[in-house]
DNA sequence: TTTCTTTTCGGCACTCAGTGCCACTAGTCT
DNA sequence: AGACTAGTGGCACTGAGTGCCGAAAAGAAA
């Protein structure tokens, strides 16, 4: 912690060439104009002005450039749900967390856009989300597993990190196919089909067994 | 209709030398001895006495050999949902469906076990199966959205058809990490759980609309 | 300044998955 | 036999991803 504040740490060695952001940028660039099948790694170092073999060293593949820094945004959600108060049921800390995790700022929103249309359409790029989502359902369920007392593999919290994202993935794609609709808004929508549940007839409320 | 019944159909041409689930098989036990990233294709297609070029004519993709013929199990599953009686509700259809679906002869069972095994812990193959449970999903929500009436891309029905999948994996998750768990038994718990939603306030029953 | 050390860069060569092309093989039908 | 049809597989090619290693660019020490 003792060197974890310095303002501008004057590092070792070469100074980076680029950023992942600007890499990412340049390569959705492309993907829009092009397609993803279309454009080829090397079309993107090129046009990012790096070798490709400095790329693969930013990028550990293809498919993960359009997801950018996502260790970070996964780092903000874990911190929002730390932050919870334990008042808050589980379920809404994860509803809040959700909307959070989804919120931009009104200029990023075109651009982010057309990022999840083709995360969400790409054979290849909704293939190789599913390693991305596997890390979000794991924020989720191990604040559900430390809130319920239970391991973090246990089926409840597992089964609540799916069913939040598959939640979030249903709001997106009504997202996507209308140009004036609100993810916040499909987010929530979405998120209180789980709540109510799917039981055809009324479920008594479950009392927690005493003493069990 | 009249060319199906057929006992032998005496088909044109030359006969395949082999069929999809035996490459299946001889793949799924090199990938089990040896691992499916130390496994090449060419591995694969000389333990199966066949070319490489007719292997992915059987195949689109390496990441497609443990899972053979999943298009049947889908038909089958399909079939299933048709024949259940519009008195039974979306859920428990689905309920039954998902049960139906999981359900194997005995003696399959610890190779189901090991395919899985594979199917959920190999990245690759983590990534690919992404685009067989897209499917997979498409005949909950295509159901789901007739029973209710919409649009298969429609909020609910997607919703339905994630959270089910996310159930489903979820007790496939328990059912691997214990030998003696029984995959039913696990599928039901997880499907309870959707039953009884997550709200954490008791919701009122909803009382379907008269006249909606 | 020179030299040492550390870090990034990127060329080269390689493996492997997947594809288009095309000739070959093994069957059925006249 | 000859025509037709469908499965086979060799060959060559593209493109992603990796190991290796020397070059470049920075700070630190001499």
């Amino acid at each position: 912690m003792s060197d974890s504040d310095r303002p501008t740490p004057p590092r070792m060695g070469r100074q980076p060439l680029t950023t992942r952001a600007d890499i990412s940028h340049v390569a959705l660039q492309l993907f829009l104009e092009h397609g993803f099948e279309q454009t080829t790694v090397d079309d993107v170092a090129r046009a990012a002005g790096i070798g490709r073999r400095t790329l693969f060293r930013y990028f550990p593949s293809k498919s993960d450039l359009p997801w950018g820094d996502f260790e970070a945004k996964l780092s903000r959600m874990r911190a929002f749900l730390v932050d919870t108060d334990v008042s808050v049921p589980v379920v809404d800390a994860l509803a809040r967390a959700v909307v959070e995790f989804n919120q931009f700022p009104l200029e990023e929103v075109p651009y982010h856009r057309e990022r999840m249309n083709l995360l969400l359409n790409v054979p290849a790029l909704v293939a190789h989300s599913s390693l991305r989502y596997a890390e979000w359902r794991r924020v989720v369920s191990d604040f559900a597993a430390g809130r319920l007392g239970v391991s973090a593999d246990a089926l409840e919290p597992t089964t609540i990190g799916w069913v939040f994202l598959g939640a979030s993935l249903a709001a997106y794609e009504q997202w996507l196919k209308d140009d004036d609709s609100d993810l916040i808004e499909l987010l929530e929508s979405a998120v209180l089909l789980l709540r109510v549940g799917f039981s055809p007839i009324p479920v008594a409320p479950v009392r927690p067994a005493v003493g069990a």
